[in-house]
DNA sequence: GACAGTCTACGACACTCTTCGTAGACTGTC
DNA sequence: GACAGTCTACGAAGAGTGTCGTAGACTGTC
């Protein structure tokens, strides 16, 4: 069978993957680094954080180096769409213009991200001219 | 000091929390007959769940009834809020663009949703009249 | 070839979450 | 007033998460 779901990130892995998706691949002791700030936690906190999203499927790890090179598995639109959907489906009942609404009252949009959300609501309004 | 944070459910509270949004205030009883269809989980279970959610503040509780009757301590939008503000920041790097789209790209919002979004944009874009 | 430094691997711990079993209180019925 | 039914309260077990300490392998330097 396929590698079936792929595996809601846990909050540790979640920022993990953020790491990866700003880095691009990155060593354990990049993602150590780059994790210092906002998290405060050790070497072998990441490496092993690393190896359990590895068996997971999260990342994908290149060991033909000493130090093994990791890389998310999906790109960073997949595992969001994911989280939206699971967020969507668990705390909105599935309406997506009610996570939307909240969203865009929430924050402070620049006027250009919201001429670009603009265009997509175009672009879904009318598909492609069907 | 003020009650602090809204604190973030878990996933089997928010479940209750979504039972009472629908239903309103709602005994123990009634929570674990909307819960098992979806969770299949027992009486106690719910119980548990909503004394704890209620000593955390995320549900007040009546109890002049012999059976307790528990409702949301703030309005789901509240809640809603905090978790896309949530989301947001842990997955999208703060970008309510980034998530926006993927809310709307992955599902099927109606024409009238759409609409109600884009009044939403026009209202954001230009500030009462400033 | 001993030593310092870096790496991976692995086990263990504390903590949280979810679930349930059991006990005790209360209420109505015969 | 005993009994069945319903309720709340509480303790405990099992799984999952996040953290680290330690051990063992490897690499380069003197």
């Amino acid at each position: 069978m396929p590698p079936s779901e792929p595996l809601k990130p846990t909050e540790a892995e979640l920022a993990i993957l953020r790491v990866l998706w700003d880095r691009g691949p990155s060593t354990v002791r990049e993602v150590t680094e780059a994790l210092a700030a906002e998290r405060g936690t050790g070497y072998t906190t990441a490496l092993k954080l690393l190896q359990i999203m590895s068996e997971k499927g999260l990342v994908v790890r290149n060991e033909s180096a000493k130090s093994h090179v990791y890389s998310p598995s999906v790109p960073a639109e997949v595992t969001q769409k994911h989280l939206v959907a699971d967020l969507l489906d668990k705390a909105f009942g599935g309406s997506a213009q009610k996570l939307v609404m909240q969203a865009l009252s929430s924050t402070r949009a620049s006027r250009e991200e919201l001429a670009e959300i603009r265009r997509l609501l175009d672009q879904l309004d009318t598909p492609g001219g069907i």
